[in-house]
DNA sequence: AAAATGACCAAAAAACAATATTAGTCAAAT
DNA sequence: ATTTGACTAATATTGTTTTTTGGTCATTTT
């Protein structure tokens, strides 16, 4: 067996522990458990639990990212592909249940730890939007003076959120309103000259 | 000493108690000391510590509501009137702080016996913006075809911020991007024909 | 050498018991 | 009609013991 397909199983283990039974819930000795390894070995190839957490929650964001890339780079109207980032954007992040415990990061001084991984997904963001914004005002689809004032009102929006819709799942009560929000923002970037 | 004026006295001093150290951190018999009376008084007034919580909550939330009747009934056109509540209404609920504690109700079960008095407020912020909508409407400022699914996006988003605003003390931080994000609600329901 | 083990330890969590606070009651006093 | 304060039951707090769990490491296996 190669190293490098047990840190997979480690992590594939992991990731279904985690995503059942959070962060503080899960044991580093089941996670070896499931896939019959000692406890030890974990630490041959992650520094600590945390650490763990951090590679399980990089992976599920990985995949959000992934997503809203091909999404920024789509060959389609800049105020269409910025609706389309919206939505999925909370779609995805709604089933990413690593993400959602993140979330009490907020709160909860002992989460401390995934300060990393966050501020490096709200970079990601911060940069696709502003390319949205950018191109649909290259293509003279949006008018605005400060594009990052913007992207920084469709973040606190997007990110304002996500406590009622994933804490408190509201996301199904909330969905038709995300998608009238979606439309707004988008019409109050639209170009006003017919 | 007449009654009305006792009833005065203990909700002034649990609103003390409650506004500094919060619902379970305030005991019935500070409230009552505090105004040199024993706690037996307090439950001739009120039925328990819940009720005497939510009359100061109630209160609190009425001189919100005061002031934001008078933006809405004042006589400016509308568009400049729903930023003004927008802005209005997180500047005085940044600074009413027995509302904050209610907010963890969405959290927290124990929370439960305020869900009247905040479903009230909605209630009313509901109406008054529906008003502001309508009136603009009539007046030809706002061009929208559904105007409850407007009102239902504008209560998700300065609802689904107050968490980071006041629970995670944001508010500072979010102020200019408050004021941007009015404005852009602002311009997506303006009238598009110059 | 690289990977894996499992006994081991310290620290944290859970369980339990003992103690102290506090919400709420009520008969009596004002 | 209003207020008191002793009383109680329930809840919270504190202190103690037991159990669980994160993390280490000398040893073994591959």
């Amino acid at each position: 067996m190669k190293e490098i397909e047990v840190k997979i199983l480690i992590v594939e283990s992991a990731t279904k522990y985690f995503s059942k039974f959070g962060f503080y819930k899960t044991t580093m000795d089941e996670i070896a458990k499931h896939i019959h390894k000692a406890k030890g070995v974990l630490y041959y190839y992650f520094k600590n639990k945390e650490e763990l957490f951090n590679e399980v929650l990089k992976q599920e964001l990985n995949s959000v990212k992934a997503e809203l890339s091909k999404i920024v780079n789509s060959e389609t109207d800049s105020l269409i592909i910025l609706k389309e980032y919206m939505l999925t954007r909370l779609k995805l992040l709604h089933k990413a249940v690593n993400y959602h415990e993140t979330l009490k990061a907020d709160f909860f001084e002992k989460y401390l730890f995934v300060k990393d991984v966050r501020e490096d997904f709200a970079e990601f963001e911060h940069t696709q939007i502003t390319l949205i914004l950018k191109k649909g005002k290259k293509e003279g689809y949006i008018n605005i003076k400060n594009i990052n004032s913007a992207v920084n009102v469709i973040m606190m929006v997007v990110n304002g959120i996500e406590i009622p819709l994933f804490l408190q799942n509201k996301y199904a009560e909330y969905e038709n309103t995300i998608d009238e929000l979606a439309t707004m923002i988008v019409n109050s970037l639209r170009t006003q000259k017919k």
